[in-house]
Formats: C-alpha cells, structure tokens, sequence
DNA sequence: CGCAAATGAT
DNA sequence: GTCGTTCATTTGCG
C-alpha cells in the first residue's frame, strides 16, 4: 500500500537533485571499492550508504520512513540480495548527477557511524551502531536535526547550530576533532574551514549582567576591540573610572572566567547527593552528573581526556555598556555577526531581591529534562536559550525547575489564560512557592506578588498590548517594565516572532530568558529570529528515545485514505475550492470510517479524540454520531464540564474538537486520536495534536501504544495537505502506515450513511448548508440564537438557559420551522439523535436529562408550534 | 454576558 | 510557489 503510494506522487524524491560533479562515473565508486579498506560484502550493507548518501537526504530518509513498514516486513535474511539489488536500481541513476566516492573511507570506517557530505554541510548518522547514541548526543550540540526515522538519521550544520554549539561550551577545535573521529571519512577541508569560520564569531561575545551592570564580555580581547570599532556598540559603552586610570584605553576588566562551582540543580541526583553529605561541599570544580555525561562522550566516543578540553584560557575580558542601549547594541552584534550570549551571572546579583523557592522534596526531574537544564546552567550562569521537548514530557517541570535554581523574580508569558492558570497550579504543585509569592495578570485578575520578588504570571497579549488599555492593566505594566526580572520564562515560544508578541521581548528587562516549545516550526521563515531574540536553541529532546525509553507513548500513525462516492467526486470537481473542502470533509465514507474506528477504539477501552478544523463538519460528525463537541463558541463552564466527563465517566469516551484542542485546553488522558479535517498544511498543528496522546501514564506497560488517525479523502486536495502536515513527524521518526482497507468496515451495525438515499439526503445538506452559511449569516445566528448550523455543546448537556423556553426555541429551530430548505437536513439529524440515542444500554446521566429535555422539548413543539419561540 | 476590534496561524 | 479563508485567541466596553 505503501508502494502504491510511492507510484503516485508524481515528481518522487529523487527528482530534485543538484547537479554536480557530473564527469563522475562507475570508475570512480570501483576505485574506491577497490581500496584495502573496502566496504565488507556482508550485511549490514552500508555499501548502499556511500552512494546514496549524496543529496536530498530529506527526502531520502523521509521515504526511508514511509516505505519502513512494508520494508520491514519484505527484507528478511534470505531476500537480503533481491532488496539490495532492488535498491541498487532504485538509487543508482542518482550518482551520475553526484558522488562523493572520492572521498576516502578510513580503514575502520564500519566502526565510525557518521557520513559527513562536503558540499552542504550534511551529516549522516547510522543510528544502528553502537555508538550512534552518544554520537547523537553529540550531533545534538553542534548541529540541527533533519530528519530522525529508524535507521539513517541526518543532521546539518547551520551558522545557528554551531553558534549554539559554541553558546553551551564546546571549542571550535574539539568540534572538529570528534566529528572526525566519528566521521567515516576525514572530515572535508570545506567542513573544517566552515566550521572554523563560524566559530570564530558566533559565541565569542557575551552579555553578562554583574552587580546590575551590563557587560560585554569574551575571552577575546581582540574580539572586543572588533566589537568597538563600531560606532553604535562605542558609543554605548561605559568608561568606568578604574580603566580611565589605566594607561591603555582599551584594558578591558578582567577576571577569572567562571566554572559551575557547586552550583546544583534542584531536583537532580546531585541534589539528592548533597542532601545526603550535609555541609561536606567538595571543592569548588565539583564534577555534576552532567559534565560526568559529557566527560563520558568525549573519553568514550573520542579518547580525549576532560582536562584537554578543557578551556584554554581562564581569563574574560568585559567592558561595560549602558542599560538603555543593550537592544542597540544587541541587534549590532547581530549585524556584525557577532551574536551575543546572554547569560546571567544570579549567584553574583546582589541587588535584585532573592526569590525563596525551591522544588518539593518529592520532585524529581527525569534525565533529558536535568540534560536540558544542564545545558543551560552549565558553567554555573543562567543562559538564554530554546529548550525543544514534546507535548507531555514534561516542558513546565522544566520551567519551573529553572526558576527554581536561578531563584529570582520570574516572569512567565504564555499564550492564553487558561495556559496562565495552569502555569500558577503547576509552581504550586512541583515547588514551595507560596500564594503570596506568585501572582497572575490577566483581563481578569491583575494581582502582584508580595514583597520584593516574586513570580507573575501573564499572556503574551497582555504584554504586547500597546493601545486600549484599562487602568489597572497600565499601573500593572508600569510595575513589569519597571524592575529587573531575573528570568523570563517563555511558553510556546514559537509564537514570540509574530509581530505583536516579539515586543514583549523588548519591554520587559530580563536578565535571562528561557524558551520552551514543542515543535519550532513555523510555516513562515521567522523561526529563525528567535536566535538572536531569545537565544540559541539549548536542546531538543528525540521523540523516538523519549518513547522508546517509556517517558512518552509509543504512537502508531494511519493514515486512513477513504474514497469519494461518485456523488460527492462530481460535487467535488464542479465546486469551488471553498465548498471543496466541505464536500471532502463529509465524504460518508469518511463518515463510515470515522465511526468505524470510534467503536473499534471504544471496544478495546481508548479514550478518543476526534479533531475538525471546520467547525460545520465537527457538528455534523458528532450530532451524526452521538458524541460531546467543543469548538471555540463553547462557554468556558461548558468545556470543563464535558471534558471532566471524558476524563472520568466511562460512558463518554469520545469526544470531538476543534482548534481549541491544538493549544490551551488541558486535555485528560486520551489514547487514540483522529483527524477527519485538516486542510491546511501545519506541521506544528499535527504535532501539537499528536502530542496529545504523548502524555505517559501506562506508557510503562510492555507493549501499549497509541493511536494516530488521519482521515483523507482520495484524489482530493486533502492528500496534498496531508502529505506537507506529517513531515515534521515523518522528521521525528514517525512511521505512517497507508490503511486503504477497515476490516470489518462493512459489518458495522449501524453503519451510517450506508444507503443511496442517505448519502444524497448528506450531499444536498452539505450544498445547502454551505449557501444558507454564506447567504444567510449573521442575520439568522442573531435573530433565532441556536441555529442548526450554530448550536454548540450546551444541548447536549443540562441547558445553561434558565427556561425551557429557549430550549424549544434551538430545537423548533433545529427541526427546520422557519426555512424549507431546512426540513430534510435537520429531520434526519433529529432521528439520528434519538437512534443514536436509544440503543445505548448504560445511559450517562447526562443523556437521560437530555432525553428528557428533548422528550420535553417535542412535546412543547408540538402542542405550542412556532408561537413557542417568541419567548 | 455579549459584543467588537485586533491579532495570529493557516 | 502563492494567495487568501476561517477559526481561534486575547482585550476592554456597555
């Protein structure tokens, strides 16, 4: 099924391939084959590799993903042969277009897991070696991850990368020297000078905040005088008096360069082991379970000793610059390729107040999560950075565990106010903050904390928010603006670069600041400023480790392809491209599908989650089927109340979203999830989604997997979107099966739409529907409040209105009353209301009140007729 | 509570 | 490759 898919996209990838080096030819792969230390015969076949490993390993390694499953099963030891051939042809006309077979391979090659390619700075990884996990380690430090399936995993070096390298420690020259010993084949002079170059600038210059001054700061003097060469960075520099009396006007200060110290992270091993040593505090370079890890790689992976490493020069140097200009001169050092480190030093900071927090005893943070804060406190200092981690594994400890070490006042920003009020429980929860230390500012409450220090709180809108603002929310930014934060904490921070929200970066004076997000991509090319808004990327977790080592769900992906029926195809092809969407989203085998899977799912005891981004298809499909919906017309009350039922009543178990599931909603437990819409093509989106089912709690269970549907109407443009969403879990690893076929499917009792007549009864609705939305409107939704189209949860659910009045008025209303054209679309979503309804044999309480209320609500209908609705 | 306006992501 | 629609969020006001 696979393959089928592979036949039909139409370019392949193999298509797109730059032409180079194009006078190399089949002699040139034999000369290499012919060396001494040619590439064994035997499996594993990395003979394949040299001359795949040319270009467009994107796609490659992609499709390496897609085609796993049906590989897996095809390659066996006895067809090994046939496969190889098969790929030989598969691959072979790519290396007249390019081929590194120049390259030599070093004679122990088979024992090195990484190809480096000289012309882009392409690194591949064979994840099946025995090193190839400490080798990933590595690559995660110095360079971005492209693409991380099964087997071959590529990374790449960008200017970013190695600049983030740099920013956590690691020196030009230890770079270069473990890729070699790493890499298969010497590393490239190209790759060398690259990196060198890069180095050279990126990560030289820091900005340091001391006794509430700021610092520009490097272990390079000339760096420095570079630096002040420039007439904007000159002319915000402070002269202090000390280095006015010096002869030279350009001494710059200088001290001891810093090293951790005993500083320790809370929640870690090594908190747990001072805890058990008392006041024994060992002297000051105390080796941390992190550096250990580190110290581990090199010896291990590159036979160096941690002293060699170790930083040649002990001595900073700094000069200071005025508080006011930091963003000049920030954004200058950008210019001039100088980026500039922000790192603060909260031992040192005398004057802003200590904040006195720390995590429960309990809390214990996990081991990516102490990497990841290893990564940022490293050398003892707060650095600025990008923290990447999946949904449910745990980004808010982290957070929280930051602020807990750095100890001073902390500003946390997230998207929307529910994500405030959760931020506020979760410091309750992981840490001894008290109510009196932390405080929220929102529309609704506008609190501020306790004495000197504290934590706020707060929305990105809040902040950005320049006009229009109420008086409390003035004297509120006045107190943000005015004092210095410790550390700015800074949730979902792939929304920073948006032009509203970047100003909150520049507002608020924080000395440190920490971005976290699960997916930083964004389908615009503005991820890239976060560089030098925030700080370079610290670390990003391995979806594929997380799972496999039980701190996530392992998820299995499906994508459901569902053929039009012809009626719907024809209304599909004559339509517009904003009815397109609607007729592909109410496919009825879609439809069948979707039920189909929801009893499947039910019967083995899965909690489901069903995702629409159009809202008619979501209402359709959940009335349709008897299940809860929330959409963004859902009242706050009425979202907890049903999504407490999901969580707790094991009579629903599935319920239907919209976009408010991607962001802000706090879903419970779920287990399997389907996409019946998702038109456009947002790789954040499909991530934010599936990582709704990554949130571990039986995860630990020998074999116990989630599930991942995607609903896709054949031969439509769904396939195309489709195809762009799951890139970026195709980049994480995820393997997606094509399911053509629902076992079963047929069988279904209460198979909807099952007959001609109910599909064309479907098609004519969908039609309607769409000119009523678009002619009628707003006059309607305003006139009669629950329209069909526009009734939201709350009639499923004991109503909010005080009378039964308006009760009757929505379901007068849903009956089709006042239009003709309504009489067939809503009769039948009535019948499938009480179908749907009555053969359940447990009813949920709530189902019984609505019973009645519909029984109730009939019977008014009948007896009072349209007079009814007045009320 | 409902509305409008602004904004964001696609 | 680009264009634009829809649905979501936030805020303050009446």
């Amino acid at each position: 099924m696979s393959g089928k898919r592979l036949a039909e996209s139409p370019a392949g990838p193999f298509q797109p391939l730059k032409r180079v080096r194009r006078d190399r030819d089949e002699v040139n792969y034999l000369d290499v084959t012919n060396e001494d230390d040619a590439i064994p015969p035997s499996p594993p076949d990395t003979t394949l590799v040299p001359r795949g490993a040319t270009i467009n390993f994107s796609a490659l390694t992609r499709k390496l993903a897609q085609t796993r499953n049906s590989a897996d099963s095809a390659v066996d030891l006895s067809s090994l042969d046939a496969h190889r051939r098969q790929q030989n042809v598969l691959v072979s006309h790519i290396f007249m277009e390019q081929d590194f077979s120049w390259l030599h391979l070093k004679h122990d090659h088979a024992s090195r897991p990484l190809w480096i390619s000289p012309d882009d700075g392409h690194i591949i990884l064979e994840a099946f070696s025995p090193i190839a996990e400490q080798a990933q380690d590595f690559l995660t430090a110095i360079s971005e991850p492209v693409s991380r399936p099964a087997f071959i995993h590529e990374y790449t070096l960008t200017p970013y990368s190695l600049y983030a390298a740099v920013s956590v420690g690691l020196q030009t020259e230890d770079i270069i020297e473990v890729l070699n010993r790493l890499s298969k084949v010497p590393v490239p002079d190209s790759i060398i000078s690259y990196i060198r170059d890069r180095t050279l600038s990126y990560g030289k210059v820091k900005l340091v905040l001391k006794h509430n001054k700021y610092f520009v700061e490097s272990s390079h003097p000339e760096t420095l005088q570079l630096l002040l060469k420039d007439r904007v960075i000159r002319e915000a520099r402070i002269v202090s008096a000390q280095t006015d009396t010096s002869i030279k006007a350009a001494t710059f200060t200088t001290s001891k360069a810093p090293v951790k110290g005993n500083l320790v992270i809370p929640g870690t091993k090594e908190a747990e082991k001072k805890k058990d040593e008392g006041s024994k505090v060992g002297p000051s370079n105390t080796v941390t379970s992190a550096n250990q890890s580190d110290a581990d790689l090199f010896t291990s992976v590159v036979g160096v000793d941690g002293d060699e490493i170790d930083e040649d020069d002990d001595n900073v140097h700094a000069f200071e610059i005025h508080d006011a200009k930091i963003d000049d001169v920030k954004k200058q050092c950008t210019v001039l390729d100088y980026p500039m480190l922000e790192e603060y030093d909260f031992r040192n900071d005398t004057v802003n107040a200590n904040l006195d927090i720390d995590l429960k005893p309990a809390t214990v943070i996990r081991p990516y999560q102490e990497t990841s804060l290893s990564k940022m406190f490293g050398n003892g200092r707060a650095r600025s950075g990008i923290i990447v981690l999946p949904c449910g594994a745990g980004k808010t400890l982290v957070g929280i565990t930051a602020a807990c070490t750095i100890k001073k006042s902390c500003l946390v920003l997230c998207t929307s106010s529910v994500s405030v009020m959760q931020w506020k429980s979760q410091f309750m929860q992981w840490s001894n903050v008290t109510d009196r230390q932390i405080a929220v500012f929102t529309a609704d409450q506008k609190e501020k904390f306790a004495g000197e220090s504290g934590i706020v709180v707060s929305t990105y809108s809040m902040v950005a928010n320049t006009h229009n603002r109420s008086h409390e929310s003035k004297k509120m930014m006045e107190f943000l603006t005015s004092r210095e934060w410790g550390f700015m904490l800074l949730d979902e921070v792939h929304v920073v670069p948006a032009a509203m929200f970047r100003r909150v970066v520049g507002t608020i004076k924080a000395h440190s600041k920490l971005g976290l997000t699960a997916t930083l991509v964004r389908e615009d090319d503005k991820i890239a400023d976060l560089n030098y808004m925030i700080g370079p990327k610290l670390y990003e977790a391995n979806w594929m480790d997380l799972a496999a080592k039980g701190h996530i769900a392992n998820v299995q992906c499906a994508e459901v392809w569902c053929p039009m029926t012809p009626e719907f195809y024809r209304e599909y092809l004559r339509e517009q491209s904003r009815k397109r969407m609607l007729l592909y989203c109410m496919n009825p085998n879609k439809f069948q599908a979707c039920q189909f899977l929801i009893k499947y799912h039910e019967d083995r005891g899965d909690k489901i989650i069903v995702f629409s981004d159009n809202v008619f298809a979501l209402e359709a499909y959940a009335k349709r089927l008897g299940k809860l919906y929330i959409h963004g017309g859902t009242g706050q009350v009425e979202r907890m109340r049903i999504l407490s039922w999901f969580q707790h009543s094991p009579q629903v178990n599935t319920i239907f979203l919209s976009k408010v599931g991607d962001t802000s909603i706090d879903l419970p437990e779920a287990t399997c999830l389907i996409q019946i819409s998702s038109h456009f093509g947002s790789r954040r989106q499909e991530a934010q989604r599936l990582g709704r089912i990554l949130r571990a709690k039986r995860r630990n269970d020998e074999g116990f997997n989630a599930f991942f549907y995607s609903l896709v109407s054949k031969d439509t443009q769904e396939m195309f979107y489709s195809t762009k969403r799951q890139q970026f879990l195709i980049d994480q690893g995820y393997a997606f099966k094509v399911i053509t076929h629902l076992d079963g499917l047929e069988n279904l009792p209460d198979l909807v739409y099952r007959t001609k007549d109910e599909q064309i009864e479907l098609i004519q609705s969908v039609l309607i529907a769409n000119e009523t939305d678009a002619d009628l409107g707003t006059d309607i939704r305003a006139g009669e409040g629950d329209l069909a189209g526009t009734i939201t949860s709350k009639d499923f659910g004991p109503t909010k209105f005080p009378g039964a009045q308006r009760t009757t008025g929505s379901l007068v209303a849903l009956s089709g009353a006042q239009h003709m054209s309504y009489v067939e679309q809503n009769k039948s979503a009535n019948k499938t209301l009480a179908r749907a309804a009555a053969p359940v044999p447990q009813r949920h309480k709530v189902f019984t009140r609505r019973d009645k209320e519909m029984a109730a609500a009939r019977k008014a209908a009948r007896a009072s007729g349209a007079a009814g609705r007045t009320g």
